[in-house]
DNA sequence: CTATTCACG
DNA sequence: ACGTACGTGAATAGT
C-alpha cells in the first residue's frame, strides 16, 4: 500500500487559525480559537488526504543555527499575541492525546525539519504534502512534494496546491530556483536583508534567466541597467549570504523513524474528554460511538412570494413563539424571517405585492402583540422601521444579543455564530455563507448562502434563549436583563429617533475660520522647517524634529519617535516652531473630526441621529458612534465652541444635568469607608477635604497645588493607582506620588481594603460585579504576562466603579424618560454623554422637567452618600452645561 | 489593516 | 527588570 505523509508546519497553521477564527474560550476562559481552528484546517486535510503518517513540527524558542552565523538574523518570530502563546502548549497537548507525532528540534526551525522529513519521506515513496502558511516552503516542491497553503478566503477556507509545475506556473521559476528569488528580494520580516531596490518582478526576470545567484554573479557583466547592475554588485555578499539563510535545510539531525508516525487512534477516549472539555462540540461528531453526535444544522427554508400566504404566517405568529429578522441593509428592507422552530422557517421576500411597508407593518404587529413571545437581536435597529410609541410589554420579547452581552461583555460581536453556543446546534460560519460581502450582493451571487444566513440570524436567538436565560439567573444578571437593558433599549431609540440638532451654517463658517488659521500655520511651519511635508504624517514630523533640526530627546514607539502632545508639550517651551506644530495638530483634529465630520451626519431634518452602542463596552457603559456624540470638545476654548452649534428647536430649551463626581461617591459607598462617606455628607468639596488629610494641612489652609493634587489621587484610585501612573500625571518622583497614595489610604482605610478585597476575588473567580450586579470577566489576571495580570488588577479595581456609574446612569435615563412621557412631556433625552443628560425641554416644561430629572437622577439607587446633580439650562449645549 | 494621535467621560 | 493609570471612537498615514 503506498504510504501518505502529511507534514504540518505548526506554528504558522496555529498563527493563521488565530488570526481566522474569531475569539473563542473555554469554559475557564482560556482562548482555544486557534487550535480550534487549527483541527479543522487538519481535519479538512486528513478527510481529503486520508493520510497514513502525519508529522506536525513546531518552531522552538530558541536561537537557531542561522543565528549562529548572523547575529541580525531574527528569524520569523514576531512578538506572539498572549492570546495566542497560551494556546502553544494547549495545542501540543490536544495533538499528542490524539497520538499525532509532534516534533520539536532544538537549533533548527521548523522549517527544517518538514524539509528534512520531506525529502526523506520522499525518498521512501512516499506521497509528502505539507501544509503550511509560509510561502517559502515552496521551495521543497517536487513532483511528489505537495505544498498546501490554507487560505481564509471571503466565503471559506481554500487551500492553495503546488507540486513543482505549480511553481513554475506561478512564479515563473523552479521550487530550486524560487529560493534565489527570495534572497534577492530580501525579506524585511525574516531580516533576510537581500539587494536593495530588487523586488518580486526584477528577482524573478534575473533568475529565470540565470537560474542561480552564483551563476547571476558569474554573467554580471551582461546586466545592462546600471543601477540594477551596482546595486547587485555592491551587495554580492548580501546576496549569497541571503540565499543561505532563506535555504531550508533538507539535511537537520531529524531522529525521527517512519515507525513513529503513523497515524494511530485519534479517536479516542482521552481527546473525545478534552474536546468536550475544551468546548469544540462541532468536533465531538468525529468519534465513533459518540452519542452526542452532532452535525451541522443546515435550517430548511420556506419561500414566501404570496401575500396571502405571507399574512397567514404574520398572524400566527402573533399567537407562538417566533425568532424573528426583519432583513435589512442600508434602510433597505429586503425581506422578513419568521421561525417557529428548527424545522418551520419562513422568508417572506420582499416582491411582487410584498412591499416594504406590509413588511413592517407586519413586523410591528409581531413585536407589540402580547400573545406571543418574540426572540430577535437587534431590537434596536428593527424599532428604526416602525412606529414604536409604547415600549414593547414586558417579558414578551428577549433581545439575545443583549443577553450574551451581559453573560460576557468582552466580546465583540454577538451575531448568530456566537449566540449558537448558547443554541445546542453547530452552524456553518458567517465567514464561509456570507464573507465580508453585503447582503444584497450574497442574495445575487448565492441564495443558499443568503437564506441559510438569515434564517439563522431568525432562528438561532430563539434557540439560544433558555440557555442564555439559565445563565444570566446563574449570574444573578436576570434584573439587569430585564428591568435595565431591555428597558434601556426603547429610550436609546427614541433618542436616536429625536436626534438632536446642529446648525449647519454656523459649522460650515467655524470650519472656515479654522481652515484658514490651518493654512497660516502651515506656511509658518513649512518656512521654519525650510521645506513642505506632511505635518499629520508622526513620520514626517518625527523626522523634521528630531534629525533635520536635530531637537534632543526623541522618545521612540515601536515605528519611530513619538510626536504626541505630551511629548511636543515640553519641546514646546524652547521651541516655537513645536508650539506651531501643537497648534496645528489641534486645529486641524477639530477641523477634520468635528467640523467637516459632523457635517456629514446632519440628516435633512437637520438633526443628526446618531447610534448609541449597547454592548460594545467591557464595563457596561454605552458608546456612541457614526458619529460619536460622547467626545465633542469641552476642555480647550477653541474646542468647546463647537458646543455651541449643538441647539434645541425652536420653542425649546437645553437642559443639561450631570452627576457630580459620581464615580468617587460609588466608591465611597461601596467601600463603606466611614472617612469618605462622612466627607460626602458635609458637602464639602472632596479633593479640598481629602487634600487637607492627606496633607495634613487645615481645611482652610490647603493649597491649590494641594487641592489639584488631592483630586490627581482621587482619580488615579479610580482608575486601579499605580505610583507610575500618579507620578507621571502630576510630575513628582514615584517615591513621592506612592508616599501621597499611602497617606490617602490610611485617610480612607476602607477603600484599600474594598479595592484590595476586589482585587483577590477576582483572582479567584475570575470576574468582578457591579452594584447591581453586572459581571466583567478578567481573563488577563490569568495570564502569565506580568504586565497583561497587573492590568487585570487595575481593571478589576476600576470596573466595579465605572459600571456602576453606568448602571445608575442607565436606570436615570429609563426613569426620566418613563416619566416624561408618562406627563406626556414634549421634552426629550437627546443625549447621553455617560455622567451627563441633555433634555431639549420644551419652553413652558422647564419647571416640571427640572423636578423630574432631579428626582429621578438622584433615586437612580440608593447610596450610602447623596447623589448631588449639576444643572444647566441655555439656548445651547455649551450655554447650558 | 495597524499604529498613532487626540477628542470625551 | 519589566513599563503602567480606566473606558471609548474617528481621522490619518503608510504598510
Amino acid at each position: 500500500m503506498e504510504k501518505k505523509l502529511v507534514l504540518i508546519d505548526g506554528h504558522s497553521i496555529l498563527n493563521r487559525a488565530f488570526y481566522g477564527v474569531p475569539d473563542l474560550t473555554d469554559s475557564e476562559g482560556h482562548h482555544t480559537n486557534a487550535v480550534y481552528g487549527f483541527l479543522n484546517i487538519m481535519f479538512k486535510i486528513f478527510d481529503t488526504e486520508q493520510p497514513t503518517d502525519v508529522v506536525v513540527a513546531f518552531d522552538v524558542n530558541k536561537p537557531t543555527f542561522r543565528h549562529e552565523a548572523f547575529d541580525t538574523y531574527k528569524g520569523t518570530r514576531k512578538p506572539m499575541p498572549e492570546e495566542l502563546r497560551e494556546q502553544v502548549p494547549l495545542m501540543k497537548k490536544v495533538l499528542k492525546t490524539m497520538n499525532i507525532k509532534v516534533t520539536e528540534l532544538p537549533g533548527y526551525e521548523a522549517d527544517d525539519v518538514l524539509g528534512t522529513l520531506a525529502k526523506r519521506g520522499e525518498k521512501e515513496n512516499m506521497k509528502v504534502s505539507v501544509i503550511t502558511g509560509d510561502r517559502d516552503l515552496l521551495q521543497l516542491a517536487t513532483d511528489n512534494i505537495l505544498i498546501r497553503i490554507p487560505k481564509t478566503k471571503k466565503g471559506g477556507t481554500e487551500i492553495e496546491d503546488y507540486y513543482a509545475k505549480d511553481v513554475k506556473e506561478k512564479y515563473l521559476v523552479t521550487p530550486e530556483e524560487f529560493i534565489d528569488v527570495k534572497a534577492l528580494m530580501g525579506d524585511t520580516s525574516d531580516n533576510i536583508p537581500g539587494v536593495p531596490s530588487v523586488g518580486e518582478k526584477t528577482a524573478t526576470k534575473l533568475i529565470a534567466q540565470y537560474h542561480s545567484i552564483e551563476n547571476l554573479y558569474e554573467h554580471l557583466d551582461e546586466v545592462t541597467r546600471p543601477k540594477l547592475h551596482a546595486a547587485l554588485k555592491e551587495n554580492k555578499q548580501s546576496a549569497i549570504d541571503s540565499k543561505w539563510l532563506a535555504t531550508i535545510n533538507i539535511d537537520s539531525p531529524v531522529e525521527i523513524d517512519f515507525n513513529e508516525t503513523v497515524l494511530g487512534d485519534m479517536f479516542n477516549s482521552d481527546a473525545y474528554d478534552l474536546m468536550k472539555k475544551l468546548g469544540f462540540k462541532s468536533l465531538l461528531k468525529r468519534f465513533d460511538g459518540d452519542v452526542e453526535k452532532i452535525s451541522e444544522y443546515k435550517p430548511i427554508t420556506n419561500i414566501i412570494s404570496d401575500l396571502a400566504e405571507a399574512g397567514k404566517v404574520i398572524d400566527r405568529a402573533l399567537n407562538e413563539n417566533v425568532g424573528i429578522y426583519l432583513v435589512s441593509e442600508n434602510e433597505e428592507i429586503l425581506g422578513l424571517v419568521v421561525a417557529f422552530s428548527k424545522e418551520e422557517i419562513y422568508i417572506i421576500q420582499k416582491e411582487w405585492f410584498i412591499t416594504e411597508d406590509f413588511l413592517k407593518d407586519g413586523l410591528s404587529k409581531i413585536l407589540f402583540s402580547k400573545n406571543n413571545k418574540v426572540f430577535i437581536t437587534k431590537l434596536k435597529q428593527h424599532l428604526k422601521f416602525v412606529e414604536c410609541t409604547e415600549d414593547i410589554h414586558k417579558g414578551t420579547i428577549f433581545d439575545a444579543e443583549i443577553a450574551a452581552y451581559l453573560i460576557d461583555p468582552l466580546k465583540s460581536e454577538y451575531n448568530y455564530e456566537d449566540l449558537s453556543e448558547y443554541a445546542e446546534v453547530q452552524v456553518p460560519f458567517r465567514s464561509e455563507l456570507i464573507g465580508k460581502k453585503k447582503l444584497v450582493e450574497v442574495k445575487e451571487e448565492n441564495v443558499d448562502n443568503y437564506n441559510t444566513f438569515i434564517a439563522l440570524t431568525a432562528l438561532i436567538p430563539m434557540l439560544a434563549s433558555e440557555n442564555l436565560i439559565k445563565k444570566l439567573e446563574e449570574y444573578n444578571e436576570m434584573h439587569l436583563f430585564e428591568d435595565v437593558e431591555m428597558p434601556l433599549i426603547y429610550s436609546l431609540n427614541r433618542m436616536e429617533k429625536y436626534g438632536v440638532k446642529v446648525e449647519k451654517q454656523e459649522l460650515a463658517d467655524y470650519s472656515k475660520v479654522l481652515g484658514d488659521k490651518i493654512d497660516i500655520l502651515t506656511d509658518r511651519i513649512y518656512k521654519g522647517a525650510g521645506k513642505e511635508f506632511n505635518i499629520n504624517s508622526p513620520k514626517q514630523l518625527g523626522m523634521i524634529l528630531f534629525e533635520d533640526m536635530g531637537i534632543p530627546g526623541g522618545k521612540k514607539t515601536k515605528t519611530g519617535y513619538s510626536t504626541s502632545a505630551e511629548v511636543l508639550e515640553k519641546l514646546s517651551i524652547d521651541y516655537p516652531f513645536v508650539k506651531d506644530v501643537l497648534e496645528y495638530r489641534q486645529l486641524s483634529k477639530l477641523k477634520s473630526t468635528y467640523a467637516d465630520g459632523l457635517v456629514n451626519y446632519i440628516g435633512d431634518d437637520g438633526r443628526i441621529h446618531g447610534t448609541f452602542n449597547q454592548t460594545v463596552t467591557a464595563t457596561g457603559r454605552i458608546s456612541s458612534t457614526e458619529p460619536n456624540l460622547q467626545n465633542i470638545p469641552i476642555r480647550m476654548e477653541m474646542g468647546k465652541l463647537f458646543r455651541k452649534v449643538f441647539v434645541p428647536e425652536d420653542g425649546y430649551v437645553f437642559i443639561d444635568a450631570d452627576y457630580s463626581q459620581i464615580e468617587l461617591r460609588i466608591l465611597a459607598s461601596i467601600s463603606e469607608d466611614e472617612n469618605l462617606i462622612e466627607a460626602y455628607k458635609s458637602h464639602e468639596d472632596i479633593h479640598r477635604i481629602t487634600a487637607s488629610k492627606v496633607f495634613d494641612t487645615p481645611f482652610e489652609e490647603v493649597t491649590d497645588l494641594q487641592r489639584r493634587n488631592a483630586k490627581a489621587v482621587n482619580f488615579g484610585i479610580v482608575y486601579g493607582i499605580s505610583s507610575f501612573g500618579l507620578s507621571n500625571d502630576i510630575g513628582i518622583s514615584r517615591k513621592q506620588a506612592k508616599e501621597y497614595i499611602d497617606q490617602y489610604f490610611a485617610t480612607y482605610p476602607g477603600i484599600k481594603k474594598f479595592l484590595d478585597d476586589t482585587v483577590s476575588h477576582a483572582k479567584e473567580n475570575g470576574y468582578v460585579v457591579t452594584l447591581m450586579g453586572r459581571r466583567r470577566p478578567i481573563p488577563n489576571l490569568k495570564s502569565s504576562n506580568f504586565m497583561e495580570r497587573q492590568f487585570g488588577e487595575r481593571v478589576a479595581m476600576n470596573s466595579p466603579i465605572q459600571g456602576t456609574a453606568a448602571d445608575i446612569m442607565k436606570v436615570a435615563m429609563i426613569n426620566v424618560d418613563a416619566e416624561l412621557r408618562k406627563r406626556n412631556l414634549a421634552s426629550r433625552i437627546v443625549l447621553q454623554v455617560h455622567d451627563e443628560l441633555l433634555i431639549e425641554t420644551k419652553i413652558g416644561e422647564e419647571q416640571e422637567v427640572k423636578e423630574i430629572i432631579m428626582d429621578k437622577m438622584k433615586h437612580a439607587m440608593d447610596l450610602k452618600v447623596p447623589m448631588e446633580i449639576g444643572f444647566g439650562i441655555g439656548g445651547n449645549w455649551l450655554d447650558a452645561h
